[in-house]
DNA sequence: GCATTACCCTGAAAGC
DNA sequence: TGCTTTCAGGGTAATG
């Protein structure tokens, strides 16, 4: 499950992959990822040089010379490598881009939540972007305060707004939880009730667990790999995400578990309050 | 306008 | 053993 640190692996271990190479052709499956896209829109990439693989939040995307590109969704299980083409495809291939240096791209997703979304130009990646709010691993002084200002407006719990990507940008549900834990704040709290000093500990946390999750190569629980198959390996250093009923790191409670929005909420609830 | 819920999808794991 | 059901969750559309 790709959020920001793992989405950011990826980046790092595509670029090398597939900057300075051109793309000469494309394949999509009959299948369709989240939106449907044809080979014929990314007509506007083939002959086109990579010049850089970007990201911001959970949003990955690579540009051409020409201002062309794609944008690159891994929603939950979507894996993207760069390998040679006699290299057997995997079940549940969708998109593949031939590259002139013999290789190709490869984007593989088993639950089709992800997309790989071609653009013509860079109107199509700067209206994607602007839905987003500010990327904690890029968080400026001001950040840190809009966002911080952002959750005293709202009566959205705490942890479902920082799951908002218009509100920051790269934090999911295992990063979350992390971050809550490690601020003492109760994620079942409204976040307009918590106060002040104690949103910004929330934000600065945020900041804190991803910047470890991309030191870790990102948390692999089960499907994720960066770029070059590897796994990551912040999975062994999370303190509450999937420790139901094991002991709190600081109290040495037990560590709960709650359910809303069909997704897990784990937190000690000493600690968070 | 904001908050909440439903939905998409596959495969692993649990249940029977 | 083998079939059926449940669960996981990112992001968006639909609903309240």
């Amino acid at each position: 499950m790709p959020e920001g640190p793992e989405v950011e692996t990826v980046r790092r271990t595509l670029a090398p992959l597939l900057e300075g190479q051109t793309i000469t052709d494309a394949w999509v499956s009959r299948f369709s990822l989240r939106t449907k896209t044809t080979r014929k829109a990314f007509a506007p990439l083939l002959g086109q040089r990579v010049v850089a693989v970007e990201r911001h939040g959970k949003l990955l995307w690579f540009r051409t010379a020409a201002d062309s590109g794609a944008m690159i969704r891994l929603g939950m299980t979507g894996q993207v490598s760069v390998v040679e083409p006699r290299v057997p495809r995997a079940k549940h291939t969708h998109v593949r881009l031939s590259l002139d240096g013999g290789r190709e791209l490869r984007y593989v997703d088993a639950r089709r939540f992800g997309d790989v979304l071609p653009f013509p130009n860079l109107a199509a990646l700067t209206a994607e972007r602007e839905r987003l709010g500010p990327d904690p691993l890029t968080f400026t002084p001001e950040d840190v305060d809009l966002v911080t200002t952002t959750l005293g407006k709202t009566q959205r719990r705490i942890k479902d707004a920082l799951l908002d990507q218009a509100v920051v940008a790269g934090v999911g549900n295992i990063y979350v939880c992390e971050a809550l834990f490690y601020a003492g704040v109760d994620p079942r709290r409204r976040a307009n009730s918590v106060s002040q000093s104690r949103r910004r500990k929330a934000v600065e946390a945020v900041r804190e667990v991803l910047l470890d999750g991309v030191r870790n190569g990102g948390t692999t629980l089960r499907d994720y790999l960066d770029a070059d198959g590897n796994r990551g390996d912040h999975q062994n250093h999370l303190a509450v995400f999937q420790r139901e009923g094991e002991a709190c790191p600081q109290c040495g409670g037990s560590i709960a578990r709650e359910v809303w929005g069909g997704r897990s909420t784990f937190f000690c609830r000493r600690c968070q309050r």
